[in-house]
Parts: structure tokens; C-alpha cells; sequence
DNA sequence: TTACTTGCAAATGCTTTGCGAGCCG
DNA sequence: CGGCTCGCAAAGCATTTGCAAGTAA
């Protein structure tokens, strides 16, 4: 798993104990369905290790974060932005509309296809968004 | 064309001027890449044929049209909420990041995907997203 | 030391809402 | 007439920012 205190020292970021305190809680988080926390959860979560701390540095840290291409924001259908640590590969998510998980596919078809589409209206493909929202089948 | 106006009378709806201004509007910009108006640009556009309307009346109409399925709202990654008339088929966007016009495309192949990736993850799929975001092409 | 960080509270920007006045059917 | 709408201003929410005090390197 990647671990994004070291990331961070390595790209010579201050890391000061907020820092560290966000990026363990962002790294622990990471990968699992339930991973992609909005910084209100990350601002509960550093609470507790950190009683001190304010959701203003939560923010001014995640957007520093981001910035530095440690991590990756996504604004999904509920509003609040979401965090995940960079990956080495591009993904796309599938969010689970009832209990707000988040489930990572990459599909080099769609991909292709896309690129396909893009160049067919005449422009560059610069970015993009693909979310599926789903229902869990027979739970 | 879509004509909104008689859609929300067919509906039931009880047009008012200010609604009557409002559907104008949109139905106006339906369709065009310069479409897909944020509620600032329907504001001022209406505030060019009644000079009283409010913005909160437009905030209050456009959620109304989107409840009774007259418009569409999407929220691309330029902040506001944008609205388009609703149509019949289904289609996904591609918006120009330097002008902000949006265009329009549908493809099945990547729908049949969608749908496969999502059975593939135990999901029924309810929704999706997809936008393309592109730089246009010799200009 | 010294520039960078933080906590706090105030300020954003977009959107919603309470209220009393006004309008549609 | 009577309930639905409207304009206005205040309130909400998520996020950002100014400032003075605190801290990592």
C-alpha cells in the first residue's frame, strides 16, 4: 500500500504533526470501499488523534495534497469532495448509491472509445469523468 | 424543438410570467453548445424581459421544472448547476474547457460496458456520469 | 531564526428558505 | 376568495481566507 507521509516527505513537503496525522488517516483509508473520505470525515478522524485540530487545516491540507499530486479529488453526486491517494493507474469509480462506497474499475475499451469520440468532434482529449451509481444485486 | 413552456401547461404546471420567461429561455438555448445555461445566465437573460424577476424565483423554478422532468440539471466540473431540456435519448456530454460549450453524444457501446462492469460488481446500474473534457483541435 | 503553518472567526459563492405581499384560477 | 408564487433579505453549506500566534527545519 502506498504510504503518503513518506510521499510527502519525499516531494520535500513541511510535514508537521496536522500533516501526518491527515496523511496516515487518508493512506488507512485508501483502497477500501469505503475509502474516499470527504474531508468531514478526515477532519472526525484526525480529531481523535488530534483533539486540536481544525477543519480549516483539513482543507488547506488536502488541497496542498492535491497539489502536490498526492492525492485525488472527486466530486461525486453527493456534494462533498472526496479524497483518494494518486494511484499509478487511472480508474474509474462505481458508487454504491446506498451506502456511498466507492468501488474502482478501469476499462481500456471505454477508454479508446472515448478518445474516439472526442477526436471525431474535433477536440483533445484532456480529461474526463465515468461514474457509475449503482444498486447492490441481492444483498 | 422542444417547446417547455407547453410541456409545463400539458403538466399542469401554473405558468406565471416569470415561469413563461424562464422556459422561453432555456427552451431558447436548448440545443446549442452555448446551451446548458447556469442559473446566473438564465437570471440575467431574464432579467433582460422582466426586470423584477428574482433569482430566487429562477433557483425555485428551475428545481421545479427538474421535478416534474422538464429540464435536466448537470453539474460539470465548473462549480454552478447547469440545465438542458429534457430529451427523449439518453446522451452524455463533452465540454470545451476553454469556452465551456458543451456538446452532445451518445454512444451504446460504452452503455453495454457500463452495464457489464457494474454486473461484473454485483450492481444493479441506476445512474451514471460520463463527461469528456477537451481542448478544441487547430483552432 | 524565520518563513511556513495553524486555529479561529469572518468571508466566500452558490443555493435555499421564512415571511409578508401579490397573483392566478 | 384562497392557496400558490414572488421578491427580498436572511440563513445554510461547503469551502476559503485574513490575521496573529505557534512551529518545523
Amino acid at each position: 500500500m502506498i504510504d503518503l507521509k513518506k510521499i510527502c516527505l519525499d516531494k520535500g513537503l513541511r510535514m508537521t504533526g496536522q500533516r501526518i496525522t491527515i496523511a496516515d488517516i487518508i493512506t488507512e483509508l485508501g483502497g477500501h470501499p469505503a475509502g474516499h473520505p470527504d474531508v468531514n470525515l478526515i477532519y472526525l478522524k484526525a480529531s481523535e488523534k488530534d483533539k486540536n485540530i481544525s477543519i480549516a487545516t483539513v482543507y488547506r491540507t488536502v488541497k496542498l495534497f492535491e497539489e502536490y499530486g498526492v492525492i485525488e479529488k472527486h466530486d461525486f453526486k453527493d456534494g462533498r469532495s472526496r479524497y483518494e491517494p494518486i494511484q499509478e493507474s487511472n480508474h474509474d469509480h462505481l458508487i454504491d448509491i446506498e451506502s456511498g462506497d466507492v468501488y474502482e474499475f478501469s476499462n481500456s475499451e471505454i477508454e479508446s472509445i472515448q478518445k474516439k469520440i472526442a477526436d471525431e468532434l474535433g477536440f483533445e482529449l484532456v480529461d474526463h469523468r465515468l461514474e457509475l451509481y449503482g444498486k447492490k444485486i441481492n444483498k
